[in-house]
DNA sequence: TCTGGGGTCCTAGGACCC
DNA sequence: TCTGGGGTCCTAGGACCC
C-alpha cells in the first residue's frame, strides 16, 4: 500500500446501558442484569449486563427467553436521558485528539488520528488516556480496536470485549481476513452470509478472491463492495457529525400491548405517534412531504403504504389525516393489529417561510405549544383525544446524535 | 408474556416526460 | 402508423445496523 495509511480507531462502550445502570445503583453491580423498555410490556433486551451475557442473555432477546437462561435476571426500565448526557460527555473528551470524531451510534464512535497521533505518542497512548478518563469519570469500560479502515477498526474493536484494546497493523491483515467467518464483517447480515455460503465462500479469504464479474451478477453494485470487504479494504472516511448526511426520515412506531381490531383505538394511537412525529419534525425545523405507514397483523406479517403530497408538512393532525387514510386503504378486517407506525419523509429543513410549506399561518400556535411540551414533557398540552395515554418510558433509538433533544417518551 | 424501535441504503417496476 | 431510449419520480419490499 501507499504511505498514506489512515491510522483508525473504533470505541465501543461495553454493555453500555447496563453498565450505566450498575453505576447509578450500586446493589445492581455484579449482578445479571437486563435494560429494556417496560418490564410488564411487550418489550425485548435493549442492552444485557455482562453477568446476564454470560449466562446466554442477548440484545434484541425477549423478555420470557432471556428469563427462562436466567432466572434471577433483573430487569431495569431504561433512562434515556441519562445514556444521552453520559454519552455527550464521553464524546467530548475524544474531541481533544482529533477533530475527526464520527459518532456511530449513543455507545460508539470513529476517530480518524492519522495527523494527530504522533502528538500523544501514538494511537495506543490515546486509547489508554481515553479508557482511563471513561474508567475514572464514570466508572465504565470500552473496547478499543485500532486499523487502517473503519471496517477492520469495528472488526479487532470487537476481538477482546470487554475493556479490550486490539491494533491491526496494515502487514496483518491479510493472515487475519484469510480465515475470518464472513459474518463477523459489519455489514454481513444473516441473508448475505446464507447466499455466500451458498456460493461456497465461508471466509473472507474465499470472499475477498471470488470473481468480482460473478459476485456484481448475484449482489448487483453491491458485489464489489462485499469483495473490498473481504479483502479488508474500506476507503470510507471517517465522517464528522457536521459532515454527516442530512437526516432523510423522521418516524415512530408502537407495539400495542395487546393485538386489536378496535378502530377507535387504531386511530387513538396513529394520532399519538403522529403528533410526536410532527412535534419532533418542527423541533429540528424539518417539514416532510411523504407520509409512511406501518401495519403489523398479529402473525408478525408486516405491510407499508406510504403517499406523497405536494406540499410539505410538520403537523401532526395533517401526517394523522394522511396516515388514517393509508390505514383505511391497507387494513384487511378483522385482522388483528400488532403494531402501528408513522414516518415523514421527503424532508427538507427551514421552509417556514416558503409558499410551499402547507402550514405556514399555523406556526406560532406550534411554537407555543411546544414550548410548553419542552418545559413541562411531553404530551402537557395535547388533542383532547390523547388524554388517554399508555404511559411508560422507551429505550433510546440508536440512530441518536449528539445536541440531539432528549428521546421521545410516551 | 414468542419476535422493540428508529433509521439508511438498495432494487425493481410502473408512470410520465422529453 | 410505428419505433426507441434516457431520466426522474413514486411506491413496495428487503437487508442491515445499533
Amino acid at each position: 500500500m501507499s504511505g498514506l495509511e489512515r491510522v483508525v480507531m473504533h470505541i465501543d462502550m461495553d454493555a453500555f446501558f447496563a453498565s450505566v445502570e450498575q453505576q447509578t445503583f450500586p446493589f445492581l453491580r455484579g449482578k445479571p442484569i437486563g435494560v429494556c423498555g417496560d418490564p410488564e410490556g411487550r418489550t425485548v433486551i435493549a442492552a444485557a449486563s455482562y453477568e446476564a451475557k454470560r449466562r446466554g442473555v442477548k440484545t434484541a432477546m425477549t423478555l420470557p427467553e432471556a428469563k427462562k437462561l436466567c432466572p434471577e435476571i433483573i430487569l431495569v426500565s431504561g433512562h434515556p436521558a441519562k445514556y444521552v448526557d453520559t454519552s455527550t460527555r464521553i464524546l467530548a473528551f475524544y474531541a481533544a485528539f482529533t477533530d475527526r470524531v464520527e459518532v456511530f451510534s449513543i455507545d460508539e464512535a470513529f476517530l480518524d488520528v492519522t495527523q494527530t497521533a504522533h502528538l500523544f505518542h501514538g494511537p495506543e497512548e490515546i486509547a489508554r488516556s481515553i479508557k482511563s478518563y471513561i474508567k475514572e469519570h464514570f466508572g465504565l469500560t470500552c473496547s478499543v480496536g485500532i486499523a487502517p479502515n473503519k471496517l477492520l477498526a469495528k472488526l479487532c474493536g470487537e476481538m477482546h470485549k470487554p475493556d479490550g484494546l486490539t491494533t491491526v497493523h496494515p502487514s496483518e491483515v491479510a493472515a487475519l481476513m484469510e480465515t475470518l467467518p464472513v459474518q463477523e464483517l459489519c455489514g454481513i447480515g444473516p441473508k448475505t452470509q446464507e447466499k455466500l455460503n451458498r456460493l461456497g465462500i465461508r471466509t473472507c479469504g474465499e470472499l475477498g478472491r471470488y470473481p468480482e464479474k460473478q459476485l456484481n451478477g448475484i449482489f448487483g453494485i453491491v458485489g464489489s463492495h462485499l469483495k473490498h470487504m473481504g479483502q479488508g479494504v474500506d476507503e470510507n472516511p471517517v465522517l464528522p457529525y457536521f459532515h454527516e448526511p442530512a437526516t432523510k426520515s423522521m418516524g415512530h412506531s408502537f407495539t400495542l400491548d395487546k393485538d386489536t381490531r378496535d378502530m377507535a383505538e387504531i386511530q387513538r394511537h396513529l394520532l399519538q405517534l403522529s403528533e410526536q412525529v410532527g412535534r419532533r419534525l418542527r423541533r429540528d425545523s424539518f417539514a416532510g412531504r411523504t407520509v409512511s405507514l406501518v401495519l403489523r397483523y398479529a402473525d408478525f406479517s408486516t405491510f407499508i403504504k406510504q403517499h406523497s403530497l405536494k406540499s410539505y408538512i410538520d403537523d401532526g393532525l395533517r401526517i394523522y389525516q394522511v396516515g388514517i387514510k393509508l390505514f383505511k386503504e391497507l387494513y384487511q378486517p378483522p385482522r388483528l393489529v400488532r403494531l402501528l407506525g408513522i414516518s415523514v419523509s421527503g424532508l427538507v429543513r427551514d421552509l417556514k417561510q416558503t409558499m410551499a410549506f402547507e402550514n405556514a399561518r399555523a406556526g406560532s400556535l406550534f411554537e407555543s405549544l411546544d414550548a410548553v411540551n419542552d418545559r413541562y414533557g411531553e404530551f402537557s398540552v395535547a388533542r383532547a383525544r390523547l388524554q388517554e395515554r399508555t404511559p411508560g418510558p422507551r429505550v433510546i433509538p440508536p440512530s441518536w446524535r449528539p445536541g440531539a433533544p432528549t428521546p421521545v417518551t410516551r
